[in-house]
DNA sequence: ATATAGATGTTTACACTGTAAACATGAGAG
DNA sequence: CTCTCATGTTTACAGTGTAAACATCTATAT
């Protein structure tokens, strides 16, 4: 318990776990570096030995936030090595509900710092790199979706499709554009399957 | 051309259409109540004559680029009067082109102020009110995909997913997490009509 | 026609924000 | 053991949202 040291040891770490729950408490709006220093009981201009800008630790809290929902994820579908089908169809569910249930995160992720991705250009279609939380599903998309083409990158149109599909769900019960009585992801999964379903046939 | 008068005439009007240049120039970080009061040659403190905080601005914007987005879409539609699966294809096309055509808007308009709707409530499922820029193709949706149910009220999950994927495609291309070389809409266009493929089998 | 009230503008003030600069402290390399 | 540098603090400043007190115009009642 060091109590009153002047050097705080691991600030860097602390901000961004402690912006974390900052954002949790107070959303996007609320934020405020001062507040966050604070939190950390450090003068105002601390944060400044760290983070060049606010935006740049906008950008750590992102990628932490990220690492945390991708692993939240993996985890999920390691339980579940049965057939592709499965697998991409918990992936999904998990992928909304992770974020229904924190939906602070999803707008943080997805509309703080839309450059700095590493990009995987294919042809004509340029998804970002394999880390970014949007490309959790592609291996096991891919798996799945070979299967129904002749054409070697149709299954790229086949996992953005599906991609769209969970990620504008989600943004709509993120936001509460729509909202599902009772369980809600009793109707996700639903959908899911159907449009799973569709390839079948 | 009224110089200088104390009494501005339609201030209120004014801060709408130039906050949503504002908007464009400078993006929603760069937002400021002063900035845009400045821009209607007006003290910083007058706009809280028409608008009791920012808040209650932003909503107002809001409202005025849904407007703009539906009559867009509307007009567009008009001139497809041909048969319903024509204008859902026109209408879902040109619901992604508008918003990639004006980035800031998506984010605007699907991240303020995600309360104040009036709700449309469908046994369990509940949308927001007509007027909201989510239910503009609603009615275009049931008469496509009323008739591949016997169930009277399962449409609307097809209409949610539909929606789901064009929302999602939208903001996936508004926040360049994807990118289609060329033409975009082209790609857009095809994975919409390969959405609605699968209903007609 | 004119006094007056209410709507709409301005000025001043304040707390809070991000950020820069100058200064302080302590931990680790020489 | 000292000196340097990473990491903290203090002070300062311009910009923000918002409230309160004051100013001016418009419209309405007499």
């Amino acid at each position: 318990m060091a109590e009153k040291l002047y050097h705080h040891g691991d600030l860097k770490k602390e901000m961004i776990q402690k912006g974390i729950q900052l954002l949790n408490k107070e959303g996007y709006e609320g934020f405020s570096l001062r507040k966050l220093a604070a939190m950390c009981n450090v003068s105002h201009a601390a944060p400044y030995r760290h983070f060049e800008n606010k935006q740049e630790l906008y950008r750590a809290i992102n990628l932490e936030i990220s690492t945390k929902f991708r692993d939240a994820l993996l985890e999920d579908i390691d339980r579940h090595r049965d057939d592709p089908r499965t697998q991409l169809l918990e992936l999904c569910t998990h992928y909304i509900s992770f974020m229904v249930d924190n939906p602070d995160y999803f707008r943080y992720i997805f509309l703080t710092s839309h450059d700095s991705q590493i990009e995987i250009s294919n042809e004509d279609i340029r998804l970002p790199g394999d880390d970014h939380p949007f490309n959790i599903g592609k291996n096991y998309a891919k798996e799945y979706f070979c299967r129904f083409h002749e054409n070697e990158t149709a299954w790229i149109l086949d996992f953005i499709s599906l991609w769209s599909q969970i990620h504008g769900l989600t943004l709509l019960l993120v936001n509460r554009t729509i909202r599902f009585q009772g369980d809600h992801m009793e109707y996700a999964r639903r959908m899911i399957e159907s449009y799973l379903n569709s390839f079948e046939n």
